[in-house]
DNA sequence: CGAGCACTTGACGCAGGTCAACTTTGGTGG
DNA sequence: CCACCAAAGTTGACCTGCGTCAAGTGCTCG
């Protein structure tokens, strides 16, 4: 049994006994599906340990990644609305979660509303980790996007209390090329390149973060010539006569 | 005043008075901003009438389309968590939204489940949304890309009561590509070879989708080659006049 | 300790980004 | 109502980043 609400990041509050607060606990072996896509949905999950990736297939039959999930994070949310799950998650290494049933998901917020703010709480930032993502796909060259993706993958781990320098990606070349955008090849060789700048050391999926100052001038590569874009926090042509601060 | 139950989906149950269901309107004339990136939030919104378009400013200092909203739509969520929005949103056209203020959101959620329910309910069918949209960002050639987006758009338009065929883009070809990842150029050269194919028919924003099937095919392009994907009954490399010249 | 998968590196061609010129649309004032 | 202008869209030419193919090396796990 596990305490949702600390999992979720509520603050320490304690106004529920115990035994309310816990959920039962799943474990899950490396590489083992949590929920697959199109499968009717029974729960919904949090993160309590390991790394999951979330995917779904492309239109072209081809296996899209949407994200990678970690502790506090939501699992199989989309399901709420539509009874099935609309992307598989998948155990990076061995994990765990905590499991939410979604027959008596709404009767347990209601009776609970500590569960329903920490819960709508975590979705709203999973919302914004999800739009932070976009960023990672833009028509920016491969360089930049696995520079963005690095610094984005590093913040995280370092929420979780994980080192800034050292840092295990548990996450192959192919994956982050299928999230990236690009092909798996092209991964290999911008990793290459940051080494060459010297921002980074990688061998295999260990990772040293050297410079990420100059990962974050490699993320503002624009398309076409890789030249810094240019500090532009002033402009913004007038299109959209908003009162912009 | 608003009927926001109604607004967000929620099946037209009746225990909750009129004047409990209602919120404030605001209204917004076009190509101005409901709110802006990083601006501290006062409330959440759900879309009544009009386009949103939801952009965030990228790491280059170019502007990243997330997404567009349409009715039913919540604009905003992501700054329940954090207190400040993460992304602008701005009225293509004249439109109108609910006002949900996050002062007394959670206390609103709390006496009343049905809004609360209601509320998960809309944020569940959005975060499907947002997942299939990755699927136009994926690695693919850019006519698939825009097949996928005219798919998926009219697909929204449908739920709103509006026709399949004759479709108004309310979004010009500067945000399609910044949504689809790919130069405006490019956005317009994919019509007009949607247009040869015979699949759709384009003046402007006005749109005709004849083909719908057709675009099915074309959204299976993969990279490179431009040949459907895994189903090759009928494989064709290069020119095939034309489904429905 | 071996086999298969993950990763790296090189060569080559093309999809699409950039630049540039032109046409069309829509909005505004005379 | 039409002349005018700026923004939006289209089309063409050129060139480069990266996807594909291919071959080789190093891990990991069984």
């Amino acid at each position: 049994m596990l305490d949702l609400l600390a999992l979720l990041g509520a603050p320490d509050i304690q106004t529920e006994s115990e035994s309310e607060r816990d959920v039962p606990l799943r474990r899950l072996p490396p590489r083992t599906a949590l929920f697959h896509e199109g499968a009717a949905a029974d729960a919904i999950y949090v993160v309590r340990a390991g790394t999951f990736k979330c995917c779904r297939t492309d239109a072209d039959g081809g296996e899209q990644v949407l994200g990678f999930a970690r502790r506090g994070d939501v699992l199989g949310y989309a399901a709420v609305g539509l009874g099935r799950y609309t992307s598989s998650a998948f155990a990076l290494e061995a994990a765990s979660v905590g499991v939410v049933p979604l027959a008596d998901l709404f009767n347990r917020l209601r009776s609970r509303p500590a569960l329903d703010r920490a819960l709508h709480q975590a979705l709203s930032l999973q919302q914004a980790g999800f739009e932070e993502l976009a960023g990672v796909r833009a028509a920016v060259p491969a360089e930049a996007r696995l520079a963005r993706f690095l610094l984005h993958w590093a913040q995280r781990m370092a929420m979780s209390g994980h080192s800034l320098r050292q840092i295990k990606l548990t996450v192959n070349r192919r994956d982050i090329g299928r999230l990236l955008g690009i092909a798996p090849e092209t991964v290999s060789r911008a990793f290459a390149a940051l080494s060459v700048r010297g921002c980074i050391a990688v061998k295999g999926r260990m990772l040293d973060m050297l410079d990420t100052d100059g990962l974050h001038v490699i993320a503002r590569f624009r398309a076409g010539n890789a030249r810094p874009a240019p500090d532009r926090s002033w402009a913004t042509p007038r299109s959209f006569a908003g009162l912009n601060a």
